[in-house]
DNA sequence: TTCTTTTGGAAAATTATTCTCCGCAAAGAA
DNA sequence: TTCTTTGCGGAGAATAATTTTCCAAAAGAA
């Protein structure tokens, strides 16, 4: 089985066993989700979507969004300007390298913030349940060719 | 002279440096900037200039804070949801930690990022210009008597 | 003063996201 | 099977945050 192929049936046990329905087109955006290598936006998914089921709105895809994110199968990535990116491969939070010109996502390997969180919950007295960290610039191609922005 | 006094007047002197005018409008947002201990958000600073200028727009505000930030003179912080914050203290990217709660912010110390964002930068052959790192979670307080978010 | 440029204000426009309402359809009960 | 309850999807309205447009007023230069 692949690695797309099982995490899909494992969010799809998971959907089942909180007696959520795994309609047509929750199955599509998970699929959307599962196979894009990127990061998705919504409109981007609703793009997708909508080949194969034409009359789907936005709002289902926002709720199907939700849903997954709440039950911690898809992370979003808060942009600074624009749209909201989904992740469904690494649904945990985890280091982001973007692009401000093309808009291009990567991931970068994880960092030993477990125990800097650690360090800033007794240093603070917070409990802290996520962080984000995200870098921006320019990317290899956006610094040769493009404006910069 | 205190240092908001004296950060007041570097602003100031790289405005006039810029042909900028000082308006009052922009006086009062760079004072209420200074004056403020945390990380107040537009319609904050917009509500403080009313008291003094009834009849300034958000919009007005918006365009000084997006001149300051153009500057580096003010930082945004990014809310995953709800309204940016500005910073005129620290107008470099610095950590945050966040109650999802009650939304206080605080500063926290300097972390070793510069030597992280160089490590990126070689890896990813990226040029990196800005990162945010931002831990969200619960205050003392919100940990006590609030119900949980 | 007169000309030119910049600024500020009001309201409209944009962007991103969420909500409401209603009919339908699936799953379990009888 | 038929009834019933509840969740789900779709359309469009609503909301929130931010930005833009347009024009008159103000400021600086000649």
């Amino acid at each position: 089985m692949t690695d797309t192929a099982s995490r899909l049936d494992q969010i799809l046990t998971k959907l089942r066993a909180l007696d959520c329905r795994i309609t047509p087109q929750r199955l599509a955006v998970l699929r959307i989700l599962l196979e894009s290598p990127g990061h998705p936006t919504m409109e981007e998914i609703y793009a997708q979507v909508r080949r194969d089921f034409p009359t789907v709105s936005l709002a289902t895809i926002y709720k199907t969004a939700t849903l997954l994110k709440g039950l911690g199968e898809v992370l979003e990535v808060g942009m600074r300007h624009g749209s909201s990116r989904y992740d469904a491969h690494k649904p945990y939070p985890h280091p982001h390298v973007i692009c401000t010109h093309c808009k291009a996502i990567l991931d970068f390997e994880e960092l030993p913030l477990a125990e800097l969180t650690q360090a800033i919950a007794e240093k603070t007295g917070f409990e802290i349940r996520d962080h984000q960290l995200e870098f921006f610039g320019l990317c290899p191609a956006c610094r040769e060719g493009g404006s910069p922005t």
